[in-house]
DNA sequence: CGGCATCCGGGAAGATACTG
DNA sequence: CAGTATCTTCCCGGATGCCG
């Protein structure tokens, strides 16, 4: 009968469990849906911006994705004011709070003896990684508001009573220091690499302005976790 | 060239991403994945127990899960001691360490204006959900060990100074009070859906066992978390 | 250019049957 | 019981083209 194989085709991607993990993989398990919802952690963003960050998803799949993670109430299209008048996908409030679950992934999945942090690195990405492996006991009664500056990209991290608020700014004004990079892993082989910042400055991947010493010190406050089973 | 084909072949499944959370998804991202880990967080288990408690999950892709978790460095295989003799699959200490991602992908997921708690749900899913829906507020001075019994799988739940630690057991000696539940549902119905324990108990489907108000009290300790958007 | 539909090839998932 | 072999279905990813 066509009416049960319509059951069935809607049960198909089900995995039938009451379980809320499971039902986590169902609103956001398939093939880049948790990349996108990480692409938009820190603001809107257009369906462009979504491609660029995320080269080898196509346009037909980014569309998909959009539209599963929309009817799962994990993100809205917004038309922006004119004379803009560009459409935004923008995470609602429940979508904001997934940023756990991309943490705790990465934490884990950085212990991997598998995980080549070389790679290409998005600038959410590299933003989104400080709030995770900030050291928050050395970062105790420190403040700093230190911006990151990547081609286009603003970004202003304000360290306070070791939180770590991230946002996407049009300019670094109130930043103490900014580094400069327009590839995020160079910034990535400061923070995580212990790559030194002469280093990367005499190679052209890196410029800091501003307060520098406040910059290296900021620099010195995060960690990755040790590798597993080595 | 067929040697670049190979090449772009062995890059198919890679998010080319420096993102742990990218790299996670390559670890674990795979459709099942994370529900057969999820299967082996308290303890091993043998290739047809993961059958039986992942329904819908068939032979071949769960052969092949086993072999990339195993390649990933997630689980093991061992033979078990005679005369049993039989294989099983155990998770390694960084396995168990993916406990975190499983918790908080549920506990946001659990959120969904989308999810049905009334599925069927495996005895160690619930179990599992009992570590990330303690309110341990509630929890905190009690002392108390509860057995579960949902066919021929025992657990025992010590709780102590807000921890839950739960574990596979042979017997249920030292519990203070035991829930028999064949079907766990009718458990996560009393923890989870305010269903009192008479009405399930005059459905047939709990028992409670030992000291009743403990048993009671321990069922008073779980919440879900509030619903997203409405 | 942004966004989305359509077609195609390859490969993964799912169901069934078979083997040690 | 623990997988393997086979076949079908459908998703992913790339290319093209349409439309505002």
């Amino acid at each position: 009968m066509k009416s049960e194989k319509v059951t069935d085709e809607a049960r198909r991607r089900s995995y039938h469990d009451a379980c809320g993990t499971a039902h986590g993989l169902e609103l956001a398990g398939d093939r880049w849906a948790l990349l996108v919802m990480r692409e938009l952690m820190l603001g809107p963003r257009r369906f462009g911006d979504l491609r660029a960050s995320l080269p080898g998803l196509s346009a037909n799949v980014l569309t998909q994705r959009l539209a599963e993670l929309e009817a799962a109430g994990i993100l809205r299209r917004r038309r922006l004011p004119a004379p803009a008048g560009a459409q935004v996908y923008e995470l609602t409030e429940w979508g904001y709070e997934g940023e756990t679950v991309i943490q705790e992934l990465g934490r884990w999945a950085a212990r991997s003896p598998g995980h080549d942090p070389t790679l290409p690195l998005s600038p959410v990405s590299l933003m989104l990684s400080m709030r995770t492996m900030l050291d928050r006991e050395a970062a105790a009664g420190l403040t700093l508001a230190i911006g990151f500056r990547h081609g286009d990209s603003l970004f202003l991290a304000r360290l306070a009573r070791s939180a770590l608020p991230i946002a996407r700014v049009d300019d670094l004004d109130g930043a103490d220091a900014v580094f400069v990079a327009d590839q995020p892993p160079a910034v990535a082989a400061l923070l995580y690499g212990g790559v030194p910042a002469e280093v990367l400055e005499g190679q052209g991947a890196l410029r800091i302005e501003g307060d520098r010493e406040a910059a290296l010190r900021y620099a010195s406050l995060f960690r990755l976790p040790p590798k597993a089973g080595g």
